[in-house]
DNA sequence: CTGAAAGCGCTTACAG
DNA sequence: CTGAAAGCGCTTACAG
């Protein structure tokens, strides 16, 4: 109802002066700010945003997407998104791609509409060609997944390191038939978590095995599948790393309902530390990844970006720490 | 960069014809339609949506409150939530609580200030006296809980009903003694299903003991205590009824550890039916709620109501089929 | 069928 | 320190 002009009409000032209240412009008299800073408590007025974002040609809007929230690591990286956005003063707009193309595009469509002015995509919620296309006309951060060559900065872990750690973990305790589970996707996470098992393994000694190594999907069916698949070809398995807390939840369930070929013996360490891994029984050993902070820091980033100047300096890789918490797997 | 004018320019129409085909009237001449199509696609032009919304003094968009995302429980809600919205054309924010007032409050004022047309409250996100200034000013649609003398529609489960199968289901297999794990706060849910369990005790010819009621949050520390303090007063205990999923994880991960004095022969039936009901040994029977129906449903409604002409219609309770899934508690 | 013009509610140089 | 005025990019009666 209540406009900026009436307010300016009620206080006998100009709508100019209004605005300077409203933004705070240090350049009006005290005794005008507090006459008009008392019309718009009476009257409680509210500025329409909607006519100041088109002024300022600025959604002070940034959104966030990410794969789907059935994972509680997704999460936890929207709530520090979240976070982020609001001590910066800043709307976000947390979606889901749920794999429907069509929902991607809505959300790049606030982009190229003036609705968002950036966007972080979360794990690998966004192909590289799309990534090509965006990256110079927009403002974009990842998230959890890094594409060499691409010029966005990315907030991750030090997923080769971390890989390193968790199989290392499991050749401490003497398991020497490391089966890894890696994502669905081929990722920059996927190969480097690879690299450290790699190193690992080449450390202690063992023989790398390619046919340990196998994708899966955070589905109970395709993870049963799987680690069936390699110990169908006759492979030994006594430890296992998985990609997610979830996937490792799964093995658990398999083992506990002999559908999966293991005994309860077998080494387990999991990535994420979500809650998922306190649950679960036994409790699983994992890789904690700092991820309220990783949604933090991209956002962070990502504005940062909006408004600083040039905006021209090398987008780059920033690594946040991990830890490995043993568990009961 | 590119505007309607430009369009316009290049395709030597007014801004008022390339609005016209933007908006698809069908007024305008197939040629002239069909040169405007081009050049839009030419000059890649994307209409600013900041601009429209402004000038049609709608943002088509909605909001969604839930306390948190940490529960899988709101999760799904949401992502049915993204799901209507998108297939009515509207934008959605979906923002979590954690509990913190000012980040409901920075969500109300995007209604305030006109960046929300209507706004979706889940579960106990919202208080009722805050309720009751928002109600008739804006657009609101609770979704989970319902709150008796507010004129908004509520879509829910028939919690009472819900509460009564969940009893009844132990007391078939022999149980007595059944405590119940209720929500941490009196809401309308928690209450409604107390209600069907005194029924179903009743029905039974077992005496209600209302030290068997408590309530708890969703974290470990706090179930087990509850569940010991009952203990503690000398109570026996041969079933439970806990308000979510996640509140049956801890009471197993008690028992399991020793921590919780039952055994694991104890009934267990929780509330929701999420993933975690499915990843804990034993997996838990649950009382499943349609949470992406209730999610998609509640955002219906609301996004109905702003359509809608008079909105004077009377608010009702909208209530959705849940089913009891016997799982291994 | 199309265009000129007003206006949505703000902000911000510019002038005083 | 304050106001008049232009303008952000659209939509939509109104006139023709």
């Amino acid at each position: 109802m209540s406009s900026i002009k009436e307010v300016a009409k009620q206080a006998h000032v100009s709508v100019a002066t209004v605005s300077r209240v409203l933004n705070n412009d240090p350049v009006v008299k005290p005794a005008t700010k507090n006459k008009v800073l008392q019309v718009i408590k009476e009257m409680n007025y509210k500025p329409n945003l909607l006519a100041k974002n088109l002024r300022k040609q600025a959604s002070r809007t940034v959104v966030m997407v990410l794969p789907s929230m059935s994972n509680p690591y997704f999460s936890e990286i929207a709530r520090g998104a979240q976070a982020a956005a609001y001590d910066k003063g800043y709307n976000i707009i947390i979606g889901t791609i749920e794999s429907k193309r069509w929902i991607l595009d809505t959300y790049i469509n606030m982009l190229k509409t003036n609705l968002a002015e950036g966007i972080v995509f979360v794990s690998s919620s966004v192909s590289k060609e799309l990534l090509e296309t965006l990256v110079d006309e927009y403002s974009v951060v990842l998230c959890t997944e890094y594409y060499p060559g691409i010029n966005a900065a990315c907030v991750a872990i030090d997923n080769k390191k971390a890989g390193y750690e968790a199989a290392r973990e499991l050749i401490r305790r003497g398991h020497t038939h490391i089966a890894y589970i890696a994502g669905s996707s081929a990722s920059s996470s996927v190969a480097a978590r690879i690299e450290g098992y790699k190193e690992a393994l080449n450390e202690a000694g063992i023989p790398f095995r390619p046919e340990l190594i196998a994708g899966a999907k955070n589905k109970f069916e395709h993870v049963k599948e799987i680690v069936n698949g390699i110990l169908g070809q006759g492979m030994q398995i006594d430890g296992i790393l998985t990609h997610s807390d979830l996937q490792a939840s799964y093995v658990l369930k398999g083992i506990k309902e002999k559908s999966i070929g293991l005994s309860d013996e077998v080494g387990l360490v999991s990535f994420d530390g979500t809650f998922v891994a306190e649950i679960t029984n036994p409790t699983l050993t994992s890789i904690v990844q700092p991820l309220y902070d990783l949604g933090y820091t991209s956002v962070c980033k990502l504005i940062e970006k909006l408004q600083g100047e040039s905006g021209d300096e090398e987008e780059g890789l920033i690594l946040l720490p991990h830890h490995l918490e043993v568990r009961e797997t």
